[in-house]
DNA sequence: TAGATTGTTAATCGATTAACAATC
DNA sequence: TAGATTGTTAATCGATTAACAATC
């Protein structure tokens, strides 16, 4: 949760910097997210001593700090597994790329999409992922296939030495503890808003 | 949290039933999703008592209890606002009829899509969803148009009565109390990654 | 120095877990 | 009745918040 609150306050102060602002209170942060802003400075101060007494953060040297920890002052390699809708969405969407993570590779089962490449971005069969993945050090693996063959490319994925997977398969993967696994379930954030709609109609 | 782990617990039993599974302990449900067993159990008897103590719970009945509290139990109209990659993606999501959620309307700002239908479902002018949402009876909105657009939407969406939104689009929506507010944020989910590849590489 | 705001300790709150009487 | 497992109370743990000395 602390994470995710750091990934929230960098993308305050870059706008907070696109605006020119130089400082900004642990208070006026802790606003903008109906925090408190007891959390905003522990948050932070778990990471070091950001802040100056007195004046609060300034707004660059902060954003530089948070970016470095949260590893978004480089760039990572990211292999995109399935090129349909869902996989093409990711692709064109440009707030990855803005950040550092870099899709140089997409795979795909489907025999008419591998060969061809996007934006120069090679598409190459699936059944090579073990081969093809290696050498091209790849750091992290977007699942965008669907839950039958998810579990097969998970374990190509980290065969091929990556060590952090997004995964938007349905699919309960099993993967080495070493792996970091992220899950994007959209069933489940559906049915949160059902749950609160079915509770209001009663 | 507790919804959650309800949402999980539903498909695990829909899994049992068709493994053909009678009736599942608390103990054996937890250890499926490395959770603790009084937790569980707790989750559940908040809703009622499904259990029978010395056997444990009913696949089919506890079940279908567990889809009447998450309103899996009808069906929803949801309109899917932005048909580009992702919303096609969304559209195409097989999992989400399956549960009763039915996209009965699409808008999109693009007067090349608009106009057209996919699988019977017409794709509007997003100018005119206002006055086209209306009599529909939504009560679930997808957005998944750009940042820009998303707050707009939300507001349109709004006034024609939608009372849960899910927002793929990474800005921050401003929409009433009364409205619940569901946002898949991709960003934070490749941080989280990138922050935990950041700190094993130092 | 006075005012502001941090970093941090202590207090509070909520969520998870252990333990067990109730009961099938 | 004996064994199993629930529902629930009490204990524990972790995360959030309040408070304040440190300090710019």
């Amino acid at each position: 949760m602390t994470i995710r609150r750091l990934s929230v306050y960098t993308r305050c102060l870059l706008q907070l910097e696109e605006d020119g602002v130089k400082t900004i209170s642990s208070e006026e942060l802790a606003e903008r997210f109906n925090l408190n802003s007891a959390q905003v400075r522990k948050d932070l101060a778990y990471f070091g001593e950001f802040g100056v007494r007195g004046t609060g953060y300034y707004v660059s040297g902060l954003k530089a700090e948070l970016q470095k920890i949260l590893g978004l002052d480089r760039e990572w390699q990211v292999a995109l597994v399935g090129y349909g809708n869902l996989g093409s969405a990711l692709f064109h969407y440009k707030g990855f790329t803005r950040q550092g993570f870099r899709i140089t590779v997409i795979f795909d089962a489907d025999p008419q999409k591998a060969g061809r490449s996007v934006e120069g971005v090679p598409i190459l069969s699936l059944r090579e992922l073990s081969q093809e993945a290696k050498g091209r050090n790849l750091q992290i693996g977007i699942i965008a296939v669907p839950a039958e063959s998810a579990q097969a490319v998970a374990e190509r994925l980290v065969a091929a030495g990556v060590k952090a997977i997004l995964n938007f398969a349905p699919a309960r993967l099993k993967i080495p503890k070493d792996v970091r696994l992220q899950n994007v379930d959209l069933s489940i954030e559906l049915e949160t808003l059902s749950f609160y709609l079915a509770q209001a109609t009663r």
